[in-house]
DNA sequence: AAATGATTCAATCAAATGATGGACAAACTA
DNA sequence: TAGTTTGTCCATCATTTGATTGAATCATTT
């Protein structure tokens, strides 16, 4: 029995899955209070009750948006790891910050929904939550910053959240920040994989604070540190 | 003549400011859109006319807000600039690391209300947007990525915008990041300053790659690059 | 063709929301 | 004290917004 989603997935000219994209759209444009009902129905060009029909309310067109979306940065991770397997950890990162800049900048308003999804504290569907969750495991333990999916230190997570923020920051801000380096969209994307390589690689390669620095026990000693 | 906001600031138990803090608190967390006039009235124990008394219409008193913050960020750049005058770029940055983690850690909602004007499509004043601007540039010459205000590269902006939306990211992302690091607020505090740290000051110390390798007019070649 | 189920829309509702006007009181001024 | 300004709230309005209902249309099956 295939999910609305998949079913959605399964024929994409379908009403029901062009109200999706409309809907991450503008979800991605503007948020979650920031768009109406209406606003997606007509950027579909149908009514308000069918897009009612086929999605329920509006939360619940929001998590689809957001599970789908889920789905999509799942299958561009596996992508980007069968491209990498084995390769160094420079090579994987130079890699892995040239495909998802490709993905992302060409989909801002994913990008922007992930934002959202982050920081806004409207933060719903804990099963998203969870995914992303996984995913940032995944990457720790496939940049060698953990040994185990299971054993995976606080400052590993940290590491992975700090390359992942930094790639999906300059997607989604391209709006506020290419006016500001007065750059044409070409430009923003090379000078966005460039810095994004002088910041990250770096610290990586150069393991004067690599890997084996802090236990891989998950629970570090600082859990009851008050002085 | 003071301005509203100066003379709000002078007295700072007034209606008018328990106003102002109230907004920035609820806009933080949830928004523009994601919050009514209603909500703040609330917050602040008073009747929306009240509000609208002494802000004029939502969207002003938005602004305001944003007003506000910006001025509060140039405050503490300026202090920070001051306690690092004449460092190294290792010593600099980790100074600038620490103030900044510690002042956004404590006021969750300044991380979250800066990254709604950088990412939201409702990006309205666009003095304070100019603000942001100059923030960026003077920390670009601060960090000698520049020789000069007028002629910061396109690179070195996006290298001063990967700082800083690093730094905010991890405050704006507490709520998000520190269930998934499962550490308590103090760890986490720490966590993210070694992570930052670590991500930042190689790339800007092992100087690989540093101030001189791109021109330093502010117009690149790229400009016109479809091949 | 008739029956059945799926899809769409016009009309409408109730609640929420931004905003205003006017009454009223407190503080200040002449 | 009389008059003026400032600040606060109650009541209210016009829109907007999320959501539903019921009738009509389309597609599929029998």
């Amino acid at each position: 029995m295939p999910t609305a989603l998949e079913k959605a997935r399964q024929t994409p000219d379908s009403v029901k899955t062009r109200i999706l994209s409309a809907a991450r759209k503008l979800f991605g444009e503007y948020g979650f209070h920031g768009v109406t009902t209406r606003m997606i129905a007509k950027e579909v060009g149908i009514d308000i009750s069918t897009l009612h029909y086929h999605w329920g309310d509006k939360q619940n067109l929001y998590e689809s948006v957001l599970t789908d979306l889920s789905d999509e940065i799942h299958h561009k991770l596996v992508e980007i790891e069968t491209l990498v397997q084995g390769k160094p950890l420079a090579v994987r990162l130079d890699v892995a910050i040239e495909v998802m800049c490709d993905y992302l900048l060409e989909n801002p308003d994913s990008a922007n929904l992930l934002l959202f999804s982050h920081f806004s504290k409207n933060r719903i569907t804990s099963e998203v939550e969870a995914h992303i969750t996984r995913h940032l495991t995944n990457i720790a333990v496939a940049m060698g910053l953990a040994v185990d999916k299971d054993h995976v230190a606080p400052q590993a997570h940290a590491r992975v959240l700090a390359v992942w923020n930094a790639v999906i920051n300059f997607a989604a801000g391209e709006n506020f920040f290419r006016p500001l380096l007065k750059i044409d969209t070409q430009s923003y994307a090379a000078v966005v994989k460039e810095t994004l390589k002088f910041i990250l690689i770096p610290a990586f390669t150069l393991a004067k604070g690599g890997t084996e620095e802090w236990p891989s026990t998950s629970m570090p000693s600082a859990k009851n540190s008050a002085p």
